[in-house]
DNA sequence: AAGTTATTTAGACATTTATCTAAATACTTA
DNA sequence: TAAGTATTTAGATAAATGTCTAAATAACTT
């Protein structure tokens, strides 16, 4: 859970996690979506994938990302516990 | 939420949270728990307070600390929206 | 009032983090 | 195979973070 927690303390992962719920899309039309380098954007995505909230899959020269909610299950539970 | 996620982004500060759900504490009954200076608790302590996480009271020469659902929910709401 | 206890504040230091530019890698197409 | 496109890796830098010790503040006790 420690990388899941990193992985959301910053509005720019946020944002790319919002971004994806409503379709997957490549690492470039990811970052076209911010006024941030690509290489900002591709390190944001490599904490969201350690984190693994998000999943990666390689079509030719792009890189296709897509949300991976599994984690953000453990997350409500990690939350119910805490609410009891 | 930047900074609820931020308080949340630490393990002693997650504990911490874990330990006032079974009961309200202390500011020095909290440290106890941890092997880290009391400083280094308080500091702690106050970014919980600063997102709200926890409640805290004086009681005489005491510092009496409380979880807060309230932003917990805030939080629910959050992921809810994330998993549509 | 003086001493003791509880907690925070201040200041320092090492580590981590977010960002950038430049370069490298991988794939596609002419 | 050479040129172009998509993405990541490397290396640098400034800012934020977690931790500590020492000192300050506040309240209780004798």
């Amino acid at each position: 859970m420690n990388k899941v927690f990193k992985a959301l303390n910053d509005e720019t992962r946020r944002s790319i996690l919002h971004l994806l719920r409503e379709k997957s899309m490549n690492a470039g039309q990811i970052a076209e979506q911010f006024d941030m380098s690509k290489p900002s954007i591709s390190h944001h995505l490599d904490l969201l994938y350690q984190a693994e909230l998000v999943t990666k899959a390689k079509k030719g020269q792009f890189i296709h990302y897509s949300i991976n909610t599994t984690v953000l299950e453990d997350l409500f539970e990690w939350l119910i516990t805490l609410k009891k």
